[in-house]
RNA sequence: GUCCCGGUAGCUCAGUUGGAUAGAGCAACUGCCUUCUAAGCAGUGGGCCGGGGGUUCGAAUCCUCCCCGGGGCGCCA
C-alpha cells in the first residue's frame, strides 16, 4: 500500500520536475506515514513541506500542484491537502479489506519479508561465564537476544545465534578450585581456616558446587585427596585473617594445579565446566532459546588465534611495551586510555581473547555482528571497536546492544539479589514461578536500554492488568468463537467470507483492517531497530481492537454473508496474533 | 572527574526516527453479564513532555548548558 502511494507521488513529482515547476536537481526522499487521526486519512505525506525550501514555493502551493497531476489509482479513494501542506490519502474500502485474504493466504508467513536479502548476521548473546547457573539478569539478555534474532530472521536475514563460552579465564580456575575444595570436604578433609571461616572468601559457595563435587567424588573416590597441611603450606592469609583474598585464591589455584598435576586438574576443571554448561543449555532450551553454535574461548588460544591477533596488531604498529606488559594503543582510535594485551607475567588478558574472537567473527564473513551485553560492559565497547579498526576491519559492522538490569518486585517490594539469601535469583526459579511465557514476554516488554521493573505479581496475575494474558485471551476468544460455531451446527464458508468482506463497514472492522495491515511494517521496524517491545505494543493494540469488536458485535449471526465475512476477519486476527506471539517466544493458547 | 542510559498523567511506560489536538495500562470515579469466555467492553477526570537557550514552516523528538536518578571507568572476566 505504501509502495503504491510512493510510486504515485514519484510519478507526479517527476513530471513536475520535467515541466520545470520543481527544480530538477533535488531528489526528494518520499516519506509516507500512517496517520494518527482517521480524519487525516490513512496515509500522509510531508513532501510538499520538504520541497518548499529548495523550490522556493509555499508548501500548500506545491501540494496543490502535486495533487492535481497525481495519477488515478484503484486503491486511493480521495486525496486531501491539510494543515501546513500535508497530502492525505484515503484508501478505498475495497483496498482496505484486501489485507484479510493476504493474511489467510500467507498464514504463518504473513509479515515476513526479504528485507535482509539473506545477509549473514551473527547475534551473540547471554555468553555468561560458566561458573554458575544463569540468574535473572542473564534471563533478560536471553529473551531479548532470542527475540532480536528471530525478528531479524523473520525479515529475511540469515541469522547465526552464538554463545561465547568463557572457558579459559581465571574465573574458571576459581570454579575448579572451589569444586576440588568441596570434594575434599566429601573426602573428610577439613579446611582448617582460622576462626569461623571454612572456605576461601573468593570461592564459589553455591550449592551446585557441592553437586559437582559429589559427582567428582563418586567417580574418583579419594584419588584426588590431599591433606590440608599440604595445601595450606606457604598459603597467604585470606581476607578475614587480614590477608588479600585475590592473592589467597590465586595461590590456592596454583596449589591445586601443582598438587593435582595437569591431568587431574583438567579433569576437575572440565567436570565443572561441562556440568554448568549442560545446566545452562538445558535452562535456555526450556526457555525457548537455542543456539547455532557454542563458541569456546579456549579454542581460540588453542588454535593460535589469540597469537595471530596479537601479531596482526603488532604489525599494524599500534602496540608498545611498558612495565613489562604489552599494550594496545586504543587511545589512537577514540578509547579513553590504552589497554593491556599481555600482562607482565606473560599471560594474555581477556581483552586479547576478545580481540581474537571478534577478528574471527569478521573472518567468518558475517556482514553484521551483533553483540548483546549487559549495560555494565558499555565501557568495553570503544576498545573492541578500536581493535577492529586497528586490524583493518570495519568497526561499523559490529553493533553492540546493551541491556539494562532487570529488577524484580514482589508485593511492591524490591527482591534483594543476594546469592546467599533465600530469595530466588536464578532464571530457572523465575521460569518456575511465573512460567516461560510470562518471563519471555515481560523481559522484552520494555526498551532494552530501559531499566526493567519486573513485577512478579503482575506477571502471574490473570487479569487485564497483565498485558500478556490480554493478548493471549484475544487469541483464545477467536478460537472459542469457532468452537461455538461448530456447537451450533454451523460452518464457515471461507470462500464466501472473503467475497463478502465488503459487508464489514463498521468503525471497529475498519480499525482492524488498518491494524492488521500494519503488522509487516511493525515487524520490519522492530527488527531493524532491535526493538521487540514495538511488537509487544502492537499486539496489545491489536488485541484491544479485537476485544472492542467482540463486545460491540455478534459474530455468529443469522445473515450468512455477514457471518462468513466476520469469521474470516476473526481468522485473520487469530493468525496475526499467533504469528506475533510466536516471534516473542510466547504460546498462543486456544482456550484459557 | 569523565563516559553511557534514563527523566512524559498519582504509578509503570509508549510515542511511527522532526509532523497535525502528546497516547496506553494500572490506580480513582460511572455504567455493561439470560447472548460467541466479564481473563472482557464503554465512559469521566488527570500533563511546564526535568529546566533554560538554540536550530526551522513545525521540537517530547535534533544541538547546547544546567538539575535530578541509575550505571561504567582493573596488568578481573
Amino acid at each position: 500500500m505504501k509502495a503504491e502511494i510512493t510510486s504515485l507521488l514519484q510519478q507526479a513529482i517527476q513530471s513536475l520536475q520535467s515541466d520545470g515547476v520543481l527544480p530538477a536537481d533535488v531528489s526528494p526522499n518520499i516519506q509516507i506515514d500512517r496517520t494518527r487521526d482517521k480524519s487525516h486519512g490513512d496515509f500522509a505525506c510531508n513532501i510538499a513541506m520538504m520541497l518548499a525550501k529548495p523550490a522556493k514555493m509555499k508548501p500548500r502551493d506545491i501540494a496543490v500542484k502535486i495533487v492535481t497531476i497525481l495519477p488515478d489509482s484503484p486503491v486511493v479513494e480521495k486525496v486531501e491537502i491539510a494543515g501546513p501542506g500535508f497530502i492525505n490519502f484515503f484508501i478505498t474500502a475495497n483496498a482496505q479489506t484486501m489485507v484479510v485474504p493476504a493474511i489467510l493466504e500467507a498464514g504463518d508467513r504473513y509479515g515476513r519479508s526479504d528485507l535482509g536479502k539473506g545477509k549473514r548476521v551473527q547475534v551473540e548473546f547471554v555468553s555468561a561465564n560458566p561458573t554458575g547457573p544463569l540468574h535473572v539478569g542473564h534471563g533478560r539478555g536471553a529473551a531479548y537476544g532470542a527475540t532480536v534474532a528471530d525478528l531479524l530472521a523473520a525479515v529475511g536475514f540469515d541469522v547465526h545465534r552464538e554463545y561465547y563460552v568463557n572457558d579459559a579465564g581465571r574465573q574458571m580456575d576459581i570454579l575448579a578450585t572451589s569444586v576440588w575444595l568441596r570434594y575434599l570436604g566429601l573426602c573428610g578433609v577439613e579446611l582448617d581456616y582460622p576462626g569461623e571461616q571454612d572456605f576461601p572468601s573468593n570461592g564459589y559457595k553455591g550449592d551446585y558446587v557441592w553437586d559437582i563435587a559429589a559427582t567428582l567424588h563418586r567417580e574418583n573416590a579419594d584419588a584426588m585427596q590431599k591433606s590440608w597441611a599440604e595445601i595450606s603450606d606457604g598459603l597467604p592469609d585470606d581476607e578475614p585473617a587480614g590477608g588479600d583474598k585475590e592473592l589467597h585464591i590465586d595461590a590456592l589455584i596454583n596449589k591445586a594445579k601443582t598438587l593435582l598435576r595437569d591431568d587431574q586438574y583438567r579433569l576437575v576443571f572440565d567436570l565443572g565446566l561441562n556440568y554448568i554448561l549442560d545446566d545452562i543449555r538445558d535452562d535456555l532450551e526450556h526457555f525457548g532459546v537455542t543456539y547455532d553454535e557454542w563458541y569456546s574461548e579456549r579454542s581460540l588460544a588453542d588454535s593460535g588465534a589469540v597469537m595471530k591477533a596479537l601479531e596482526r596488531l603488532q604489525a599494524s604498529g599500534h602496540t608498545y611495551e611498558k612495565g613489562g606488559a604489552i599494550w594496545f594503543k586504543s587511545s589512537d582510535f577514540g578509547d579513553e586510555k590504552d589497554r593491556v594485551l599481555v600482562r607482565d607475567n606473560g599471560q594474555t588478558t581477556y581483552f586479547a581473547s576478545d580481540i581474537a574472537y571478534h577478528m574471527h567473527k569478521m573472518e567468518r564473513g558475517f556482514e553484521r555482528v551483533i553483540d548483546i551485553w549487559g549495560a555494565d560492559h558499555h565501557g568495553y565497547v570503544p576498545r573492541v571497536k578500536a581493535a577492529l579498526e586497528a586490524l583493518g576491519d570495519d568497526p561499523k559492522k559490529l553493533d553492540v546492544l546493551l541491556v539494562q538490569f532487570a529488577i524484580l518486585y514482589r508485593s511492591g517490594e524490591k527482591v534483594q539479589m543476594s546469592t546467599r539469601s533465600g530469595s530466588f535469583v536464578t532464571l530457572r526459579q523465575l521460569r518456575k514461578e511465573v512460567g516461560n511465557d510470562a518471563a519471555r514476554f515481560f523481559y522484552v516488554m520494555r526498551k532494552s536500554e530501559q531499566h526493567l521493573d519486573f513485577d512478579l505479581d503482575l506477571a502471574m496475575s490473570q487479569s487485564n492488568d497483565n498485558p500478556m494474558y490480554y493478548i493471549q485471551y484475544a487469541h483464545a476468544r477467536v478460537c472459542s468463537v469457532f468452537r461455538q460455531l461448530e456447537e451450533k451446527g454451523l460452518s464457515h464458508d471461507a470462500q464466501n467470507g472473503l467475497a463478502e468482506l465488503g459487508q464489514l463497514d463498521t468503525s471497529h472492522e475498519q480499525a482492524l483492517f488498518t491494524n492488521l495491515g500494519k503488522y509487516p511494517e511493525v515487524l520490519e521496524n522492530a527488527a531493524i531497530n532491535h526493538e521487540p517491545h514495538q511488537l509487544v505494543h502492537y499486539l496489545r493494540d491489536l488485541a484491544n481492537d479485537f476485544h472492542t469488536y467482540y463486545n460491540a458485535h455478534q459474530f455468529l449471526v443469522e445473515d450468512v454473508a455477514v457471518r462468513d465475512a466476520r469469521l474470516s476477519l476473526n481468522q485473520a486476527v487469530r493468525q496475526v496474533l499467533a504469528n506475533g506471539l510466536k516471534l516473542l517466544g510466547v504460546s498462543a493458547p486456544e482456550s484459557m
